[in-house]
DNA sequence: AGCGGCTTGCTACATTTGTAGTTTACACCT
DNA sequence: AGGTGTAAACTACAAATGTAGCAAGCCGCT
């Protein structure tokens, strides 16, 4: 299930859709609007390439309109797009990557204790 | 020191660059052909781009040769990328791409150990 | 002195991306 | 039925990107 290219004004339609779909353009449009103050027209471009690019299906409600959808699983694009920015700035090396964000974030105490425990079980995991 | 954008293909360069600076044009070009399979003036344009850019910087070598080099180091740049990556797809939230990096990548044991302790590392310095 | 090569400086050109505007078609309200 | 508002389909258009080619100048060899 290769995902397809998205871009990144494209991917912040897709985070509003798979927050919540099926939406229609205009429904998106507003809602998008205050923070990326898109015209409607822009949206409906976005999910017009989308929808070429088969990131995005499209069905008719009740009152003939077309609303929108994710044809990909957010899981799948970010897989892609982890990926892809791996190899990219890290060459595919993980460790180095998670040094980074592990050095270069503000981490709370909690979540460094629930990450130090990720590690704990997957080392334990890998018996 | 804001880092300038770079793309892809000029990442690739940059790359070749971090790793052994200053080089001629054509010494890039020809490093770079087996994988890229780029043409010689490929590589001269993406540097004349990173050039304006101010991500490289040029010199004369003794035969009157322009030769490159780096004006941004890799650190910088990895920062940004990475920085710009977290806020795409994860919306900036740190823990969720470090869970996901640790779940889908294939760390060796000594590896998760050692992220491990960083972790403890981290955790105690936060006193 | 002319030719073959390499270096530089321009130019080229299709795609993708960001960001809309214009036109046409309906569809409901008064 | 005509006006008003949306939806859908096209069209626009500049900047960035990938991927070069062409032209002009200099350098050393024959």
């Amino acid at each position: 299930m290769k995902s397809p290219e998205i871009s990144d004004a494209e991917w912040t339609v897709m985070e509003a859709l798979w927050k919540r779909s099926p939406q229609t353009a205009s429904a998106l449009a507003k809602s998008l609007h205050p923070s990326s103050g898109w015209a409607l027209n822009t949206v409906r471009t976005l999910l017009t390439r989308l929808v070429a690019k088969g990131a995005v299906r499209t069905t008719e409600n009740a009152s003939g309109v077309r609303e929108f959808a994710p044809a990909v699983e957010r899981d799948v694009s970010v897989r892609a797009e982890s990926k892809t920015f791996l190899d990219r700035v890290f060459q595919g090396a993980a460790k180095p990557l998670l040094v980074h964000f592990a050095t270069n974030s503000k981490l709370s105490k909690d979540e460094l204790r629930e990450l130090k425990q990720l590690f704990e079980k997957e080392l334990k995991s890998k018996h």
